[in-house]
DNA sequence: TGAAATGTTGGGGCG
DNA sequence: ACGCCCCAACATTTC
């Protein structure tokens, strides 16, 4: 065995691919240990989702530009796949690492795998050393007078805010790196280019749209801080335009953390309206990990039980022609195929489509939520399952169920011009006015002068909107 | 982070 | 001048 000081400590990226504000980077450079850092990409442990289509395209690039930065430092990436659970304590026996360190993750299935790659790091001598760099705050450190944990985001937030919370860390400076032998673990070397699609390769839109990475995403939180944010009260909701932030798939992926987000608008000014609302998205996010972590049935179960006896519809067709922007309702479909065609959904849209899945289709929200894990580059375990059962009216803090979106009510308030109907549904580019939003309801003579026709060049509506909506109360009332 | 149905009010046209 | 009706605009309630 080396000599104790020269044995190496491992930081186990996960979900937080950057180099600044990563407290087990942090502590690891700290040690003074040589560095190994390596990325597990499990598909063995089902249970715990492994990342969805959309996802790995993300971490292609995530992955790629993280080692750039390590690379830049004299050290590099190694990137493993197979089962974390084992490939872990294999790593840190044959490299003789003295310690790990890590990101506390949320999910109780998550943790107990922690738990036990813990215990076999101690059986071999090593240890593992955790800390919160994924969430604002602990969890557990959150709690009601009575020592329970909140259930309403709005108690929630205001309670964490009376934390103080962390100011992010720099980048270690002057890292130095223990070289791993091509031999060890040689069988489980991730192919990266597996991440991405090959025939056929539906990620042309996503590279137009996307650039991953620690540095790409810091500059979007910078422009939107100089750009959008003094807007975001309003902008937030026009789907047509960048009113959003657009940082969703680097917090997802971490590339940006949420203290960086915090410390930025405090820095900025949080006290006016913009920084103030956009601040409590970051909120609802944390709301969303914090209940995870208290919750774990979030993802799984209907929060609220009443729902155990609610007879969700099983189309199969409706599902598909929701999934693949067909349902012939215009401002659903731009949403649906926004999704498919760049990974990524505006915000209000996402309301919107899972309104109509659940409510107009009466369709369980857990087909919703497993489309969006696979779909979304910003696919998050406990943001998607949060909002699905929050717009399905399941959750424990969630809409009404009665509060049905009208789709076009919808896109008149919020694609006012039909902007983003046109970009996603360009088959109907030629329609205006009413006929844009609802074209089943236009006359023939328009039609024809759009160059539509109803069932050939689009879907007829897959559900009458108000056929669907009394259905969908009907449905409620009997619960 | 609703929408639709229902109720109320008030101005204006008109006999 | 008056009553009547219509209806838009707004408020309330219901789902």
């Amino acid at each position: 065995m080396s000599s104790s000081q020269n044995r190496p400590a491992i930081v186990w990226f996960r979900d937080d691919l950057r180099m600044a504000d990563h407290p087990a980077l942090h502590e690891a450079a700290a040690s003074g240990r040589p560095l190994i850092c390596v990325y597990i990409l499990d598909d063995e442990t089902p249970a715990l989702h492994p990342p969805g289509a959309a996802s790995r395209w993300w971490l292609h690039g995530a992955l790629a530009e993280l080692r750039g930065h390590l690379e830049a430092q004299g050290g590099t990436l190694l990137t493993l796949s197979g089962s974390a659970e084992k490939l872990l304590p294999q790593l840190a026996e044959q490299t003789e690492a003295a310690s790990v360190h890590l990101h506390h993750r949320l999910h109780e299935r998550e943790r107990t795998q922690d738990d036990r790659i813990r215990q076999a790091l101690g059986r071999q001598g090593g240890e593992v050393r955790a800390h919160w760099g994924t969430v604002l705050l602990d969890p557990d450190a959150v709690r009601t007078k009575q020592g329970g944990f909140y259930k309403v985001c709005g108690s929630f937030w205001k309670a964490l805010q009376t934390h103080a919370v962390p100011e992010p860390l720099e980048v270690p400076v002057s890292l130095t790196f223990h070289a791993v032998p091509k031999t060890i673990l040689s069988g489980a070397r991730l192919n990266e280019k597996d991440l991405c699609p090959q025939t056929p390769d539906w990620a042309e839109g996503f590279r137009k749209t996307w650039e991953p990475g620690e540095a790409e995403g810091q500059e979007h939180l910078e422009d939107f801080l100089k750009d959008a944010v003094a807007g975001y009260p309003r902008g937030r909701d026009r789907v047509a335009e960048e009113g959003t932030s657009r940082l969703s798939p680097y917090l997802a992926s971490g590339a940006v953390s949420p203290r960086q987000v915090w410390a930025a608008l405090q820095k900025h000014g949080a006290h006016t309206d913009g920084p103030r609302i956009f601040l409590s998205e970051l909120g609802w996010r944390e709301f969303a990990r914090y209940t995870l972590y208290h919750l774990p049935n979030l993802p799984f179960e209907n929060l609220s039980p009443k729902f155990s006896a609610m007879h969700w519809r099983k189309s199969a067709s409706d599902l598909k022609a929701w999934q693949r922007g067909q349902t012939g309702v215009p401002i659903v479909d731009a949403g649906m195929r926004q999704l498919w065609q760049t990974g990524w959904m505006h915000n209000r849209a996402r309301m919107i489509v899972g309104s109509f899945l659940t409510k107009h289709l009466l369709i369980d929200w857990k087909a919703g939520e497993a489309w969006f894990r696979d779909t979304l580059v910003d696919a998050d375990f406990a943001n998607n399952a949060m909002n699905w059962q929050w717009v399905a009216g399941t959750g424990i803090e969630a809409t009404p169920f009665f509060r049905i979106f009208n789709p076009t009510r919808q896109a008149e308030k919020f694609d006012p011009d039909g902007d983003y109907i046109r970009q996603w549904v360009p088959e109907l580019g030629r329609l205006s006015g009413k006929a844009l939003f609802e074209p089943w309801a236009a006359g023939e003579e328009e039609l024809r002068k759009g160059g539509v026709i109803l069932g050939r060049t689009y879907p007829r509506p897959v559900v009458d909107l108000k056929e669907g909506r009394d259905r969908a109360l009907q449905a409620f009332r009997s619960l």
